[in-house]
RNA sequence: CGAGAAGUAGCACAGCUUGGUAGUGCACCUGGUUUGGGACCAGGGGGUCGCAGGUUCGAAUCCUGUCUUCUCGACCA
């Protein structure tokens, strides 16, 4: 059976430690010489490649249009919202000198792009006809945080920012939904990480919507992580910017807007959600590398066979055939995470056999060599992205609590891990009362549960069901 | 940003108290033997001791500053 990997510090023992191993022994990223800007290793960043990728196809399936917005905003512009500005000037980097001049108006590394974008709008609103305009960009953002963590928090993040303008407030906030849709859908069916979703209290909103809709995914220790944003912002931001066109009734109103972002955070998510002990652990569906071969004594002939039909069946793989034992190819390639192993060696081919390995499980399964091998493979790692995420839904499940009484409340947040449910008036006074006895924060509002008590702290009129939970 | 710990070869660390030629294991390179859970033998390469000042005849070692990493807190989408 499986030895655990003596690299890698036990996720039991030290969850933190657990994932900086993880996250450098299976060179994903490495650390450059300024804080919190990580470099992201050529295997990572397939990872964030094959997300791109679905997602990208996904946007555009939905009507998104890619762009590019400069990285540059004059400080007057970053002003103009008022919400906005003071959400984001503590954590903006500053450029005020342009090679040895001084600039005249400093200006600020964007930390996100909903200012640049108004600017852009209303230049090119005129008509309804103009409308709606949905657009994306794939881009970097600074953001000049104090604690960093590889993919959780970084001061340079890599990420996509979608902005689109709608002709009323109805069709904004169904573009709002949709694109957290989209987000659930691939997240649940591609990373395996089940997400809650809901909105935002009014303390814990983006800076400067009306509405904040987050997707809260709880990671292996039971805390929770913002794994996505999707944000409508009324008229606001359109009003701040003085953004109008035309109606039908040659009337002159102001249009609707949102805002929707996911991060390199997401591969943060995917290492705390699935990985174990031996390293990482990659649902089928994102591993950039779905096999690995690792060859045992000479077995070209089967070898060649088996890679023949991976090719043909577009199915990517490596052959491990460097020199080293087959044990350090076996431990190594539970670091990386390759989804499928197969193991073939002489000795196996004497009993007309390959065996092949789920990382996931760690189950070894022997295959008849007269077998189709890539519909074997396909099989199984089909089993195996489904069987990922109800693990990691049980898991959640599992640390799920609900709360009837403030002392209840107190007692769970003080000796379990997990989200805790309770009925919630929404002030903040409440909402501080808990992070300041507990720390934990409200992760979001659970639109569709009923309400059947008053507000857990104050005992005031509850307006809704809530989860709360420690975060990254 | 506050408190604490750390930074010496790719990695993990010793050396520092008491200043005097830069060390160990793994990894790496060459040749050979091996190969089913982290192989073996022989030979070899690699470090301005995070960076900048200071003290000293002499600094990895003592002093000051600074940067980075980690932990806890505050802050944060």
């Amino acid at each position: 059976m499986a030895i655990k990997n003596k690299d890698i510090t036990s996720r039991d023992d030290d969850f933190a430690k657990w994932y900086t191993d993880i996250v450098r022994k299976a060179d994903l990223v490495d650390y450059s010489s300024v804080k919190g800007s990580m470099i992201i290793r050529p295997y990572g960043y397939a990872i964030w490649e094959n997300m791109v990728n679905i997602l990208d196809k996904m946007f555009k399936e939905h009507g998104v249009l890619n762009m590019q917005m400069p990285m540059f905003i004059p400080e007057s512009l970053l002003n103009i919202e008022k919400e906005h500005v003071e959400g984001f000037a503590p954590e903006v980097a500053w450029v005020t000198q342009g090679g040895s001049v001084p600039l005249e108006e400093k200006m600020c590394v964007r930390p996100t792009s909903e200012v640049l974008f108004c600017e852009h709008f209303k230049k090119i609103i005129k008509s309804y006809r103009d409308l709606p305009l949905v657009y994306n960009q794939w881009c970097t953002i600074v953001r000049w945080e104090k604690t960093t963590r590889p993919f959780l928090r970084s001061r340079e993040i890599l990420w996509q920012e979608g902005h689109t303008m709608h002709a009323t407030k109805e069709e904004a906030m169904s573009r709002t939904l949709e694109m957290l849709h989209v987000y659930e859908d691939f997240q649940r069916n591609y990373l395996g990480i089940p997400v809650i979703i809901g909105p935002k209290t009014d303390q814990e909103k983006f800076a400067g919507a009306e509405k904040t809709y987050s997707l809260e995914a709880m990671m292996y220790d039971g805390v929770a992580l913002q794994n996505g944003t999707s944000h409508y912002f009324g008229n606001k931001f359109a009003h701040a910017f003085g953004i109008e066109f035309l109606n039908k009734d040659n009337k002159l109103v102001t249009p609707y807007q949102t805002s929707w972002g996911v991060t390199t955070r997401m591969l943060g998510a995917l290492i705390m959600v699935h990985s174990d002990d031996n390293g990482l652990v990659l649902p089928s569906k994102i591993a950039p590398t779905k096999v690995v071969i690792i060859p045992i004594g000479d077995v070209s002939e089967t070898l060649d066979s088996i890679t023949i039909s991976l090719k043909e069946n577009n199915i990517s793989y490596i052959v491990d055939d460097s020199d080293k034992s087959p044990g350090f190819k076996f431990a190594e390639s539970e670091v990386k995470g390759y989804p499928i192993r197969l193991e073939v060696g002489t000795r196996d081919l004497e009993k007309g056999i390959i065996t092949l390995v789920r990382r996931d499980t760690l189950e070894k399964i022997e295959v008849d060599i007269k077998d189709d091998i890539s519909k074997k493979i396909t099989e199984i790692m089909e089993i195996m992205q489904k069987d990922m995420y109800e693990k990691a839904r049980n898991r959640r499940d599992s640390m799920l609590y609900e709360a009837s009484t403030y002392e209840e409340f107190k007692d769970i947040a003080k000796n379990k891990s997990g989200f805790i449910k309770v009925n919630f008036c929404g002030s903040a006074t409440c909402e501080n009362k808990i992070k300041d006895e507990t720390g934990l924060k409200s992760r979001c509002i659970l639109e569709d549960e009923v309400v059947n008590n008053n507000c857990i702290v104050c005992d005031q009129k509850a307006n809704y069901k809530i989860f709360f939970g420690k975060q990254y």
